[in-house]
Formats: C-alpha cells, structure tokens, sequence
DNA sequence: TTACTATATGTGTATTTTACCTATATATGA
DNA sequence: TCATATATAGGTAAAATACACATATAGTAA
C-alpha cells in the first residue's frame, strides 16, 4: 500500500484535488497577506505541516493566472514578503467553487449513510 | 488553468484523492460482483463516465493487498466475468476510511460556511 | 458465414498533482 | 560573527489520473 501504519487514508489520501487552491483564494478574501502566513492559516482546512514550496508555487500559478495580484512589502521585520491579494476573476473562481464543495459534501453523506447501513462494526 | 470553460473545478478537480478505492469497497461490502457492474454502480458516487481501466487497475492493486479476492464466472451471458468479494482486511480498511470521510465532510462544512460570512454574491 | 454490436477485461503511456529535498536572502539576538 | 527565525523559491521524484488503444466472447442482423 502506501504507509506502513497499516492506514492508507491518513495522511495524503482522501483530500480533495487541488483543494489547496480554493481555500488560499477564500483567506486572501478575507484579508489579503503573504505566503508564509497563508501557511499558518491553512491548518484551519486541515492543512498542517504543509511543504511550503508547494504554496508558494500555487500563489505563483494563480498570479499568472490573474486570481490573485502581488506585491513586495519591504517594511516591517524580517526578510521581504510579497503579499497577495484576489482579483475580481480570483472571486469568481473561488464562488465557482462552491458548487463543487457541495456537490462532494453530498457525496460524502451518501458514502458515510451506505456504510452505515451494512451494520458493520 | 486547465480546461476552455473557464472554469477549473468542473471536471476532474476537486475530486478526492483516491476516493473511488473505497467507494469499490463499500459497493463490493454490499454486494460481491464484477467490474463492469461497479463500474455503472459508482455514479452513485459521483463518478460518471469513468474510464474502466482505471477501476480494473484498482481491483487487481486491491486483490494484490489482499483486500478483496476474485475468481472467474464463465457461465451466464458474454464473455467471463471476474467476480470480486471484499475480504476481513478489506472490510477493515473500507471502514478506516470512514473517520477520513468524515472529517473531510467537517472541512467542506468550515470552507462553505466561511465562504457564505464573505458575504460575497 | 460474415460483419456488427454489446459486454467484459486489460495495457501502455502521457499528464497532472503532490511530496521531498535543497537553496537563497534578510533581520535579529547572543 | 554566528546561529536562528522568517520568508520565498526551484529541482526532481513519486503518486494519481486521464487518454488511447488492445483483446476476447456471445448474440444478432444482413
């Protein structure tokens, strides 16, 4: 299988695809800010320990794809930031979202309704 | 982005990841059958013109860890069958998934209602 | 009997998505 | 000046998925 716990579903299995995507556009709807951040916030998805090349990479893609636009902050302590923040398009997409959400949220149901109903356990 | 819709949740994102191995499971719990048969079982779940190699691919990965068994049905109509049965381990591991489903459904529920305090349409 | 269609299972390979590892740079404090 | 926390970024391997094609049998229509 995958891991050598014995589970499959645990770690990487069983998130939705690119779901990462959707929920950086709804934090930066919330208030616009900078990758490492993002980061942080993510675990209120579920996202924890994340690798944070891979956020970066998926601010990058939606900036050349005209979700979100950016800009350096030199201010402030520390190194740099480039702080992100949603487009009226990166709005869109993220409603566009929220069909598909609830779309799987019923799937979901159905599936966990199904395995009750075999009585096991 | 991906597709020439304009929109990039539609089709093949926003799926779960690897989510079609326990929907197989659950339906094989409820009723030991062949592939084919699955195949058309699993628009019950979403998944709706799904290419067939792909569940074949999955129940051989799935015989292979030993979660399910097989064995060839010749009599009836057309060509033979291979008629799958979930296995003790199978069942252990369909039901591994159900604390990941779950929790999954809680993370949909956070994303939409913080999604819907935006205020946004 | 030939050809066509529906059923059923399977392979090969490209693409996409994700994971893991490493690199770079700046400010701060010891 | 050395280590550490913050912050961004790239390279590449592995995993998951999609797409195209191959094979075989039974039934049926020409």
């Amino acid at each position: 299988m995958c891991s050598d716990d014995g589970c499959c579903c645990g770690d990487s299995h069983g998130r939705i695809q690119r779901f990462i995507e959707p929920c950086l556009l709804l934090l930066l709807a919330q208030k616009p800010t900078h990758g490492y951040d993002l980061i942080d916030k993510l675990s209120l998805f579920g996202f924890d320990g994340i690798d944070p090349g891979t956020i970066y990479r998926y601010l990058r893609e939606m900036e050349k794809n005209q979700l979100v636009t950016s800009e350096w902050i030199t201010e402030g302590k520390g190194p740099a930031k480039r702080k992100y923040e949603l487009t009226g398009e990166g709005k869109e997409y993220l409603l566009s979202w929220q069909t598909v959400i609830k779309k799987n949220r019923e799937i979901l149901n159905i599936f966990l309704q199904e395995l009750e109903e075999l009585n096991f356990d």
